[in-house]
RNA sequence: GCCCCCAUCGUCUAGUGGCCUAGGACACCACCCUUUCAAGGUGGCGGCACGGGUUCGAAUCCCGUUGGGGGUGCCA
């Protein structure tokens, strides 16, 4: 069926439209769209505020609700005096009518209120610790509790699914149900997420928005299956698992009852795993975003499809998000490629260095331009110096890419060109190494 | 203060009284592979918060303690 997802009325909500569209557009990069979900903005916008306010005196007619005139200060005058906290049911039998300034209160019944859960099973709460909350306010405006189960029960909600910290004003709705004569839904409280410090997430203080996720290059299929994993386990040994899979085997009844910790670290490597999965041409084309991005930044260097699309295979194996892609491949793009420090004092410290360094430019000047013998000529001066190729190769990679790590050396040679790596050879060997 | 929820490796979880000397995933470490870094392979480290019960038998059931979280508005 449809679900209907409700947005919190915040200052963002209503005072900038665009902010619930970004919500809404963020959901439809994980899949949930427009057409399995009604998007429920701020309640005081939704054409239900007549039925709020009549579904009020519906309540006060039949006993359910009564006005009450005390203010704020003069309720907490009286909590001090009696020593209870909260309103202690004052008017209840004042018998005061409507009045501007008067707030109707819902009356609590006696007895006990048991709260079926899907996923935490029966919840009791005694009514004697609910004060009577507020329906209508002393200008007549109907409070959130109140808007929410009408609209709920306006709209047909079979279920009512949301985060746990909801859980505690459960009884309170479902007494209003029970009042406006309905069978109460079903509720289901799933855990909140919490950050390192275990703390419910919060907008402000955590990255919670998925846009952000999704600008960084996570991609929907792994955000989905991580976050499915969150609170809920598939079946067997992995949980790298498609959504039809999920969808088919989710239960509320086994979603768990602790808060879980949202790890990004964990996303990443689920993010990983999907990028590997690609065959190489979507890869590519998956990217395109992250390039277009590297190349608005980078005017004057001259794009080349090619080289991105010979390396596309060796750079997929290595990243967890796709905006690192550009990163892996720049240095055969830049005319000079950026030298990092660290990397440049580890090269010329390497053992022989300079005369290594001299013998290959010579031996490159020749050589057939392919990987093979590229590699082989190498490794030949190197074991003729007894010399372990790992460490070796540090100052020709430095030369060339700038870093101490990177792609395949050989493949981005014959890319590059023998010219061109020469040319960044000589260079090397002029500057960092001449000492 | 009062009310509610929660408690298995660092993290996410499997586990519904014997299959548990507690399984997997991420992270971490080691080795293999590899001129780098990854990927891949193999192995390792690491946990049932504590105390009482119930039971022939408890991670699993009950009670308590401790710890964590959430809720308690004329906010949403």
């Amino acid at each position: 069926g449809t679900f209907v997802l409700r947005i919190e009325d915040t200052d963002e909500a209503r005072n900038r439209p665009e902010w619930t569209d970004g919500i809404i557009d963020a959901l439809a990069w994980i899949g949930i769209s427009s057409t399995d979900a009604a998007f429920e903005g701020p309640y005081f916008q939704s054409n239900y505020a007549e039925q709020h306010v009549a579904a009020a005196q519906q309540l006060f007619q039949s006993g359910h609700a009564y006005y009450c005139d005390l203010t704020s200060e003069q309720i907490q005058e009286r909590s001090k005096l009696t020593g209870k906290s909260g309103y202690d049911g004052y008017s209840r039998d004042r018998g005061l009518g409507p009045a501007a300034g008067r707030v109707l209160r819902f009356r609590v019944p006696e007895g006990a209120t048991v709260v079926h859960d899907t996923v935490r099973g029966q919840v009791t709460f005694e009514n004697a610790d609910i004060e009577d909350f507020v329906l209508l306010r002393g200008n007549g405006s109907p409070m959130f509790l109140l808007a929410n189960v009408v609209d709920d029960i306006t709209m047909r909600i079979s279920h009512v699914i949301r985060a746990e910290e909801h859980l505690p004003n459960t009884p309170k709705q479902q007494m209003l149900w029970l009042a406006l004569g309905q069978d109460p839904p079903v509720w289901a409280h799933v855990p909140v997420l919490v950050n390192e410090q275990r703390k419910k997430l919060s907008k402000r203080r955590d990255k919670v928005a998925l846009e952000g996720y999704r600008d960084e290059g996570f991609m929907a299929d792994a955000m989905i299956n991580y976050l499915m994993t969150l609170g809920w386990a598939p079946k067997g040994d992995t949980e790298i698992v498609p959504w039809a899979q999920m969808e088919a085997d989710f239960r509320l009844e086994d979603v768990t009852h602790s808060p879980a910790f949202f790890d990004v670290k964990k996303l990443t490597a689920f993010n990983g795993e999907y990028i590997r999965a690609m065959p190489t041409d979507e890869f590519i084309v998956a990217c395109e975003p992250w390039l277009q991005r590297w190349r608005a930044a980078h005017p004057t260097v001259e794009w080349q499809q090619s080289v991105w699309r010979a390396m596309a295979a060796e750079v997929q194996t290595r990243i967890g998000l796709l905006a690192e892609a550009p990163g892996y491949i720049d240095f055969l793009l830049f005319a000079e490629p950026e030298m990092s420090e660290g990397a440049v004092a580890k090269a010329a410290a390497t053992l022989d260095a300079r005369d290594v360094m001299i013998e290959l430019i010579a031996a490159y000047e020749t050589v057939e331009w392919q990987r093979d013998p590229l590699k082989d000529t190498f490794d030949q001066i190197v074991l003729a110096r007894d010399m372990k190729p790992g460490k070796a190769g540090t100052p020709l990679r430095v030369a060339i890419t700038g870093r101490t790590v990177g792609p395949p050396m050989y493949e981005s040679l014959v890319l590059l060109g023998r010219d061109e790596t020469l040319r960044r050879m000589r260079a090397f060997l002029d500057g960092p190494l001449s000492t």
